[in-house]
DNA sequence: GTAATATATTTTAATCTTAAAGTAAATATT
DNA sequence: AATATTTACTTTAAGATTAAAATATATTAC
């Protein structure tokens, strides 16, 4: 392979592709474990958190907004989890647009048994970095949070 | 929001959360700008570096295996691309079964172009660390792979 | 050489994802 | 109050993604 680019571009370069392997590992780790011992996906993980995290419920907007991604999306994954009883859509009583989203108790308990195991998986696979060495990884991480997609 | 983990733990959550969301952003502005300044996707950018990496061509096995995606995937984004003229599928000469795919001599013009640009974009986002804090950062990312999926 | 097995790839069915278009209700303008 | 605009949400169309089934060819075992 050829050196095309200057070695301080190089060197980006490389940081991009070791954060970007990382990140999918772990989250790939994560998606299998979620799959194969709990039957179930990281989008819905990630919605039934963010409902457990707001036990008064959430619009659908301010769901999808809390977790960046559309509309659409939120409504695909919100309709199958209240098939199977997890959550529960409610009209809103002010704002008739407007529907709220809870978890029922049943998928309460089921989240609660998910954030579990997760919370192991993600303590065991971040175990090989001490208190400090997390700590300078998080300030590294922070410097490149300027970066953002700007809104339309 | 109550503290139900070992600290311990929640910083090893927190190091994952800043992880991921780095790596997300990154993502999403790579993503638009292929989007918006090239009308193209990462995953097609994803097989065409791909392929301009092995100039002799790849298998579809061998490009899903080095991509790291399902060999259906890479099925569906090979077709598109090969619809419009970026590359092309040739059948292996020896083995009847397989396919060897390479860039056409469009495609890797077009390709060139695509990372200069994304090049460009990456330098910028990883200007805020100093090459030393360039290196540490990819060291300490390199403790956290030894992780994988275990291949079924 | 035939049968069984393995390999390379595609197809299918399901979920996830987005942008853009559509619908319905609330708010602002006049 | 009627009209226009904005807001909340869903639907649609397309691509991305996977696992599992299907297809076609190679290889191995006998």
């Amino acid at each position: 392979m050829v050196n095309y680019y200057a070695d301080n571009t190089r060197q980006h370069l490389r940081v991009w592709l070791k954060l970007l392997k990382t990140s999918s590992n772990v989250e790939a780790v994560l998606r299998e474990r979620l799959r194969r011992e709990c039957g179930t996906t990281l989008p819905r993980f990630d919605v039934m958190a963010a409902l457990d995290h707001h036990p008064d419920g959430l619009r659908m907007s301010d769901l999808s907004r809390y977790l960046k991604v559309s509309n659409g999306n939120t409504t695909g994954i919100v309709n199958r989890l209240v098939e199977e009883g997890l959550i529960e859509r409610t009209q809103d009583s002010i704002d008739r647009r407007a529907h709220k989203v809870y978890l029922t108790p049943n998928g309460k308990k089921e989240f609660e048994h998910l954030a579990q195991l997760h919370a192991q998986w993600i303590d065991d696979i971040m175990s090989p970095l001490s208190a400090e060495q997390s700590d300078t990884l998080i300030s590294l991480l922070e410097k490149l949070n300027k970066f953002g997609v700007t809104p339309s």
